[in-house]
DNA sequence: TTAGTATCAATAATCATTCTTACCTAAAAA
DNA sequence: TTTTTAGGTAAGAATGATTATTGATACTAA
């Protein structure tokens, strides 16, 4: 992570261009919020963001900028939380934790993990893989916080 | 699987007496058809299977009883679509594929997992895991059928 | 029996996401 | 420059899975 992204609407917009996306202000202020956070924002997270500097956005545009990012793999959607998605500028395969207590979303790295080092199992082709772990994250066993809430 | 599962009301009564939970009429349905059916059903499914026997059964019902069956752990409710969940009668720990093409749904087996096989990634407890790939399934890799839906 | 509790069906409500439509903009063509 | 064209956007309506609410009924314990 340290470096791998640096925050400059210039940034933002090399990377557009380089997935062939034209580059709008929508877009570019998505993306940059994106690249910003470097977190798990839901798209109405990334909606009330891009409110600030451009009121006359609507969710929907949000979603389809989103959801053009997907496609053209900008941006990476994790729906570990059931009732939303979330989305990150991290595209590198790996897996997420939530934890019941804080509801915090954050990175996991699986030591050797075979599932992020296999192209294909029992034969059938893998273009995508989401691993999702739920729990007590470290801070709130700390504070002995047992029930979830 | 085989064998872990036979598929009789009496098996349905003694799982739902096991894990507490009293035995009405429409949750012994609801068990059996994911008892027998051994597959990953959507609520929606699973309201079709039951209205056969019980017509007056509504969407609510099956949602409630299925609520209840996850608390006390005789499902495994599975988030592998976007838009809908599945639910099956297993529930170790296992992974899950989606074909692109074909929208099956089936279980993995990853052979050494070390994400099934501990309780705790840098301090963080789990208490539940999944594991969802996205892809094209050998079947219909076999058939040369490149383009997802 | 009777009060208290749990379950259930039905309906309405929720709410994230998608669809539809019309307008706008920017660049391509003439 | 003017016209055309394609794509992007805003607004609001529609979708659809899930949840909340409510009133009725069934069970349970004394
Ligand atoms: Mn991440
Ligand atoms: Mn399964
Ligand atoms: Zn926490
Ligand atoms: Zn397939």
């Amino acid at each position: 992570m340290k470096g791998v992204y640096s925050y400059s609407m210039d940034n933002s917009l090399r990377i557009l261009k380089e997935h062939d996306i034209r580059p709008t202000q929508q877009r570019l202020e998505v993306h940059l919020i994106l690249l910003k956070q470097a977190k798990h924002l839901t798209a109405e997270e990334i909606y009330e963001k891009v409110k600030v500097k451009m009121p006359a956005i609507s969710p929907a545009t949000v979603y389809t900028i989103l959801d053009l990012f997907k496609q053209k793999h900008v941006v990476n959607e994790i729906r570990i939380q059931f009732d939303k998605s979330c989305f990150e500028a991290r595209i590198d395969p790996h897996h997420h934790f939530l934890c019941k207590h804080c509801r915090n979303i954050f990175d996991i790295n699986i030591k050797p993990c075979p599932a992020l080092e296999t192209r294909t199992i029992e034969g059938n082709l893998i273009e995508e893989l989401q691993g999702y772990f739920y729990g007590t994250c470290r801070k709130c066993l700390e504070k002995n916080d047992d029930k979830p809430v």
